[in-house]
DNA sequence: AGCCCCCCATCAGTGTTGCTTATCGAAGGT
DNA sequence: ACCTTCGATAAGCAACACTGATGGGGGGCT
C-alpha cells in the first residue's frame, strides 16, 4: 500500500486508462501496469476491470479510502514544511463566496492578499495542503452549533460570525409579502441547487430531517449575483445570508423563522498561523 | 514520506530510543537512523533531538499527523481485504460499557460472538482496522443530534437508541431528593472523571458551553459497577444512562432536565456488513 | 471478413534504493 | 579513568522499481 501505488491507482481510475495515466504521471505504461498488479496482488483481489478500465466493487471501496489518504499525506508534509520554512509575505485566503461578509473584507490587510474562491468542500483541503493559509467556510446550523467539516487533517476552526438566513424569492412570488417563512412549508417548492455559490440543499434536508427540496435548476458557478438573478427570474428559491440576499433587484429576501437556523461562518487554519495570517486571525476574532 | 519511514518515526518518538525502536520493528539500529535522516532531509528540518531523543516542534506536528495517517492506511487495507475475504463465522462487537443496553444484549446471536469493551475513542479505530465488525459508541448530545466521532475512515453510523441521562448521587446527598437536576447547578460539584466507563466530562463542558466540572477522582477502568460504587461512596458525581444508573445500592439516579441532553448510542460499521454482522445490524435497527 | 490500431500484460535488463555489517565519536554511569 | 550505551557514518550486497521491447486480444473502420 505504497502511496505511489495508490496515487497511480486513483489516476488510472479517474482517466479510465493505463496509458493515459502513465502519460499524466510521467511513467511508462509498463510501470503503471505493474503498479496496479502490485496493488491487486497485495490486496488479493482485482481492483479494475480491463477493457473497459473501471473499478470493481473492491476498487470502488479503495477509491473512497485513497483520496482522503493522499490528501492527508499532502497535508502532513505541507504542515510540517510550513512551520519550518520562512514565513512568506503573501497571504492566501480561501473562502466560499457567501462567507465573505463586509466585515471580513474590511479586515483584510491593504496589500499582498490572494483571495481564492472555492467550493465549500474544497476549502479544508486547500488549507490542509497549504494552498491557502486561512479558510473561511460557511454553512447552515443551529445557533452556536459548529459546522461539520470533512476531517481531512487536524485543523483548527473558530466561529467568526452568525447571521440570519433568508429565502430569496421573486417579487411576484405569492409568499413574497410574508414576514417570515417556515422551511416545512417550502419542502415542495422549486429550489435552485447551487452547492458552490449559495447554501447547499443537503444542509436543508439534514435540518429538516427528511427528503424533499428537489432542485429545479442546478447552478455550478460561484457567483452569488448570478444566483440571485436566477432566483429573481423565478427559476427557483435559494437561501442566502441576509446581507447577500438584500438589495437584489426584482427579488425580496424573507427571513427563515423555523427551524431556527443561522448562516454561520468559520475560520479554519492549520496549526499556528504566522505572520500576516496570524494578524488576520486576530483581527477577525477580536470582534467575533 | 513513505509510510514505513513514518512508522519508524512514530515508534522512535514513542520509545524515545533509536535502538529500542529498531528492536521493536525488526530493523537494525542503522536502518532506523537512516529512516529518520531520510525523513528529516525530506522535510528539511530536524524532527528529533538526540540525547535525549525527543520530538522537536516540527516533530510534534508530524506526530499529530502520522498516527491518524497510519490508522487510515490500515483501515483502507482492512476494509478492502474484508470485502474480498471469506465472510468469517465469528462476529466481533466493540462497545463502550454504557452502550450495552439490555436490548442490545438481547439482540446478540446465541453463539459465536466476541464482545470487546474498549474506550470510547478506540472504537471507531477498531472497527476501521477490522478488529471488530461492528461498534457501539455512546455519548451525550441534544436529542436527535448525531454524535461526533473521530473521522478515522469512511464509516457508517446509525442511531440505535436514546435514553434519558441521570446524575448518580449518594443517597445522603443534599440534592438526592430532587426530581430533576440542572447541569448549571452542578458545575462546581465534585465530579468523577471516568472517560472510559461513564460519560466523559468533556461532553458536559461542551454542552454547558464553559469550563468547570473539575474532576475529584479519575477512574480509568471500564467497569460501570465500580464507577457507580464510587459515586455511591461519595467520591463524586457521575452521569449515566438511566438504565445503568438505577438500582445502584446506596445511590439514587436523578434525571438531568437541563440542558436537554440524551444518552445516545450509535452503531458504527465500515462498508457493507456481511453474514452475522449484517443480521445483527438489521436486528438492532428494526426496533430503533 | 479482414485489417489495423490501440490497449494492456509480460519479460529481461539496469540503475537505484534500502538494509545489513562494521566501525567511530560522544555521553553517562560506576 | 574506564567501560558501556547510544547514535552517526561507510561500504557492500541484494532486492526493487522503472525502462524498453515484445506479445496477445478487442474494437472499429473499410
Amino acid at each position: 500500500m505504497d502511496p505511489h501505488l495508490l496515487r497511480t491507482y486513483v489516476t488510472v481510475a479517474r482517466v479510465a486508462s493505463f496509458s493515459e495515466a502513465a502519460r499524466e504521471l510521467g511513467y511508462t505504461q509498463s510501470a503503471v501496469s505493474q503498479h496496479i498488479a502490485a496493488l491487486e496482488q497485495d490486496l488479493g483481489a482485482p481492483l479494475l476491470t480491463r477493457r473497459p478500465v473501471a473499478p470493481t466493487a473492491a476498487g470502488e471501496r479503495l477509491l473512497e479510502h485513497a483520496a482522503p489518504l493522499l490528501l492527508r499525506l499532502d497535508a502532513a508534509r505541507a504542515d510540517v514544511v510550513r512551520m519550518v520554512g520562512a514565513p512568506e509575505h503573501g497571504l492566501t485566503l480561501a473562502a466560499t463566496p457567501t462567507a465573505l461578509g463586509s466585515r471580513t473584507l474590511a479586515a483584510l490587510p491593504a496589500a499582498g492578499v490572494t483571495l481564492r474562491v472555492l467550493a465549500r468542500e474544497e476549502i479544508p483541503a486547500a488549507v490542509a495542503r497549504g494552498g491557502a493559509e486561512l479558510g473561511l467556510v460557511d454553512g447552515l446550523t443551529a445557533p452556536n452549533d459548529p459546522l461539520r467539516h470533512p476531517d481531512v487533517a487536524p485543523l483548527t476552526t473558530y466561529g467568526v460570525g452568525e447571521e440570519p438566513v433568508c429565502v430569496l424569492l421573486p417579487e411576484t412570488h405569492p409568499l413574497a409579502r410574508r414576514d417570515g417563512l417556515r422551511l416545512a412549508d417550502l419542502v415542495d417548492a422549486r429550489w435552485l441547487d447551487a452547492p458552490d455559490a449559495g447554501l447547499p440543499l443537503a444542509h436543508l434536508r439534514r435540518a429538516n430531517g427528511s427528503g424533499g427540496f428537489c432542485p429545479a435548476l442546478r447552478y455550478e458557478g460561484t457567483d452569488v449575483r448570478t444566483l440571485a438573478a436566477l432566483a429573481a427570474a423565478g427559476h427557483g428559491l435559494t437561501l442566502l445570508p441576509r446581507a447577500a440576499a438584500t438589495g437584489v433587484p426584482g427579488a425580496v429576501a424573507v427571513p427563515l423563522v423555523a427551524p431556527r437556523l443561522v448562516h454561520r461562518t468559520e475560520l479554519v487554519h492549520s496549526g499556528s498561523p504566522r505572520g500576516a495570517a496570524a494578524a488576520l486571525v486576530d483581527k477577525l476574532l477580536e470582534r467575533a
